[in-house]
DNA sequence: AATTAAACGCAACAATGTTGCAATTGATAA
DNA sequence: TTATCAATTGCAACATTGTTGCGTTTAATT
């Protein structure tokens, strides 16, 4: 039984989240925080909220990685089978709660998670007319 | 106009792809050519590769990165909007050519890409019971 | 206040990808 | 076939991202 402890840096990486509309990754956290705490701190803060199902992680289509807040509104189980939209103006990577794929599998796979990213433009880019 | 040279190092790629029934990263690949070129090299031509649709790149959950053959035969506007799947055991990682998601977007998102990858278990490794 | 496991900082390392530049080479024209 | 020259390569150096070990600090409990 492990405790998971609420320690100053920790507070403040989910202050950063709260704070922001965006999925953020590890270096836009760091310089978030201005040196209030290690690198590897961050990531071990980042690895923790993942298994206390507090954010989740994104793998977007460029290799960049990011991570968001957890939406745990409306459902008793939660899992992460919402769409991401990742700009290809600001680059921005957001989370469309709504948005569920569906799809026809061929026999034999057994799915234990999916991961669904389009990339494009997100409605602020696409109206400033790029 | 550039014009793109056929190298021995190129070839060499190409046949390590046409040999390989799932996607392969670039460490993969600079290990079956067995030092025959540098590894920034691999990295050249797979970039190139790319550009001229003939392979493309894909971004795993866990932050890996693979690379596969385009399959053109059947469209003549080449869109890479198949599904991948990636076996947590095996980790080897597939394209589903023919799994196709459909999803309702939101207004005003342009989207020009989707990435869309399934992970869990393929089915040799589904077959092999663990 | 004492205890103690969780969390931290630091240093070192590993993996992956990029860049500049001089040398080499594939494709083309002479 | 040979000369030409831009495309390609190798090498070295660097950047970024993520991980690990370990001694020290700290949050939560007794």
């Amino acid at each position: 039984m492990k405790t998971t402890r609420n320690t100053a840096a920790k507070m403040a990486v989910l202050e950063v989240f709260e704070k922001s509309k965006t999925a953020l990754s590890h270096t836009e956290i760091h310089k978030q925080l201005n040196d209030l705490c290690d690198r590897v701190t961050i990531y071990r803060i980042l690895d923790r909220l993942i298994n206390e199902d507090v954010i989740h992680k994104i793998s977007n289509l460029d290799g960049t990685v990011k991570y968001a807040k957890c939406n745990h509104s409306h459902q008793r189980v939660h899992i992460h089978n919402h769409a991401h939209f990742s700009c290809e103006n600001c680059h921005e990577i957001t989370c469309l709660e709504n948005v569920k794929p569906s799809y026809i599998m061929p026999h034999n796979y057994k799915v234990n998670e999916i991961n669904f990213t389009l990339s494009g433009l997100c409605p602020n880019c696409l109206n400033s007319n790029i």
